[in-house]
DNA sequence: GTTGAAAACGCGCCAGA
DNA sequence: TCTGGCGCGTTTTCAAC
């Protein structure tokens, strides 16, 4: 079991990124080989945690929910066991996509997904505001998205 | 071929978004009911758009992707083809997993996923800083991050 | 919508190299 | 570790209700 990928683990972790209902033989064909060691690599990469889950990626804004924000915040008080409280907080807001701790100009960043503005706003006045020690609150609204993808570069990682 | 959803369309694609593997036996036994109807909702929500793809969800950090950085921008020029030259160049860059024109302090904001903060540096200096017409720059480097998901709120549309 | 059943497909196993 | 092939289970399709 070695520790670290090959160039056909990434070769596959990219197509599964891209695809994950590709079938163990047409990754088989691109790759050159047969279905039994591309499988067993597939599950080993799962069993061992590189791939961490298989999900269906929606359209958000088909759906309805056409409204994307990203917050900054800043907290007044600092205190650990605050930080942990608000952060559980946070997590929990169906809302809110992604919880990034930062360095720089805000110690918060969220992402949040909503249908629209006065979705938005309800979540600010019924929700966060509602967190005590906020501090300053700063959030970029999308007004547009050219990517927006979770396909990471491995190329990187060769 | 109704233009809206219904609980049971949500229901699948909360069960699909959350783990795409499942299938539609399970899916059925879960809502009660029998693996046709759930096997043609499913077809009729990718050829609709609602399901845009199946992804497999790597773990970026024992990739050996470990950074996360968000970077706000302002330009100075803002002339039509050039933003479209310029988010054409970025969206280019296999780091960039995200591009959001947005209101706000900045007029964009990127989400990139690198190895460390050398290969983030490289970044700046060999690519972002190379487009003209750069104004203010301004990068948040996740240090932790809590939440990190595409699973959207599908309970909001219902 | 439901049931049931048949066909096609992909998975997972195994022996062999 | 890869190859190739076979059997099992599932999915998927297609009847009829």
């Amino acid at each position: 079991m070695s520790n670290t990928l090959d160039k056909i683990d990434t070769q596959i972790l990219d197509i599964l990124q891209t695809d994950s209902n590709r079938t163990t033989k047409s990754i088989a064909t691109e790759l050159g080989m047969t279905t039994s060691p591309i499988f067993e690599r597939i599950k080993k990469l799962e069993k061992e945690g590189y791939i961490k889950k298989y999900v269906a990626v929606l359209d958000n804004k088909k759906i309805g929910l056409k409204l994307t924000v990203f917050i900054g915040i800043t907290l007044q008080g600092h205190t650990r066991s605050y930080l942990e409280k608000f952060v559980k907080e946070i997590n929990n807001f169906p809302e809110v996509v992604e919880c990034h701790r930062v360095s720089g100009n805000f110690d918060y960043l969220l992402k949040l997904v909503v249908e629209d503005i006065e979705a938005y706003e309800t979540f600010i006045i019924t929700k966060l505001t509602l967190l005590p020690y906020l501090g300053n609150v700063q959030s970029l609204i999308a007004l547009s998205t050219s990517k927006e993808t979770n396909k990471i570069d491995l190329s990187a990682v060769l």
